[in-house]
DNA sequence: GGGCACATGTAAGCTGTTACATGATTAA
DNA sequence: TTAATCATGTAACAGCTTACATGTGCCC
């Protein structure tokens, strides 16, 4: 699946749950996606006007008055389905803690230490977040058939942010480990 | 920190270990570095030129001879300290098998057991491919003081892959049951 | 001498962000 | 009425991948 597409399909998905203006789906994609998903304006302005064309999506109310809700159609909706199935872009990965820590040795164990304490810090912090999304999401009867999908992706990232707090907890202990023995050297 | 420095830092990085060609660096950055980093051609040799002009590394052998080594210089390797100091650039997140399972009401209980089936299936892979290179760290007597450095990385790895399966085997659960209620309903 | 792995580099092109310009609406 | 928020859009640019062009050295 291209890149492209990609874009195509958060946008078509979030009309999905309700029309929306394109400001909107911007903050919806914030808000709610935020943890796993990301689309800046420059993306969806274009995206519309061409899902507009190709009759995917149906505008209401113009540009010119600074408030067009668009709708997806019928052949939106199909096309977001077909989109969905597109097999998984594997994304290319890029972490910047963990490249720091590879090279910790020129760093410091102490750095380290604070680079581990700041990503657990951040990940306990991202944990409260989805407890909240959670709420919300259980809170949000118009939506109860979307329900069971959206928890699926919170779950996620609870696991994978509780992951990191154990990550984090055990190479806390090992770096201590590391900076006695070097004391120790002395 | 800008993008390109990221760039800079994983070069200067990987000299850091040893003086290697640019065609070896994409290599070690590939094998070593592949779970959590990449780098392609187009990166490396305008850097490894910016950084030789820069004075940061310096070339043994022409480029005309296919066989030009670089190493790391004393600048360098201040460079690199600084680098890594930097603060950490947080990647937008971009995750296509969330987005998929967002809107996962549009596909199907089926289509997202399959694709939870196949994440699981991906993350067991790479838990193989972590203990692979777990060994071969152990293995490597030459770098012994990175050693601890390296194992964190391929801990949080690790970490993150047991999260998935935990995570893909809890959901697969849940849609089982989401499934059998809409059989109940027909 | 043919194929493969090693090696260097460039250019085109795509994706995506950021900054900017502009204007409407609403609440203090 | 002024500030904040909602809203639309574009242009420039950064970053990165891919494909291509080119060549070396080695082994069968």
């Amino acid at each position: 699946m291209a890149r492209e597409q990609q874009t195509e399909t958060a946008v078509l998905g979030a009309l999905s749950v309700e029309p929306m203006t394109g400001y909107a789906i911007r903050e919806a994609i914030r808000d709610v996606l935020g943890h796993f998903w990301s689309e800046s304006f420059g993306q969806i302005y274009p995206i519309l006007r061409e899902l507009e064309r190709r009759g995917l999506v149906s505008r209401r109310g113009s540009a010119r008055t600074h408030a067009s809700t668009f709708a997806i159609t019928e052949p939106g909706q199909a096309r977001l389905r077909e989109l969905l199935a597109q097999p998984i872009q594997p994304p290319t990965p890029r972490n910047g803690l963990l490249l720091r820590l590879f090279f910790g040795r020129h760093l410091g164990p102490e750095a380290c230490r604070d680079l581990l304490a700041a990503a657990r810090t951040g990940a306990a912090r991202q944990l409260e977040r989805y407890a909240a999304i959670r709420v919300e999401i259980l809170a949000d009867a118009a939506n109860a058939e979307d329900r069971p999908y959206w928890l699926l992706t919170v779950a996620a990232s609870e696991h994978a942010a509780r992951a990191t707090i154990a990550w984090a907890d055990a190479s806390l202990v090992e770096l201590d480990a590391l900076r006695t023995a070097g004391e120790g050297e002395r």
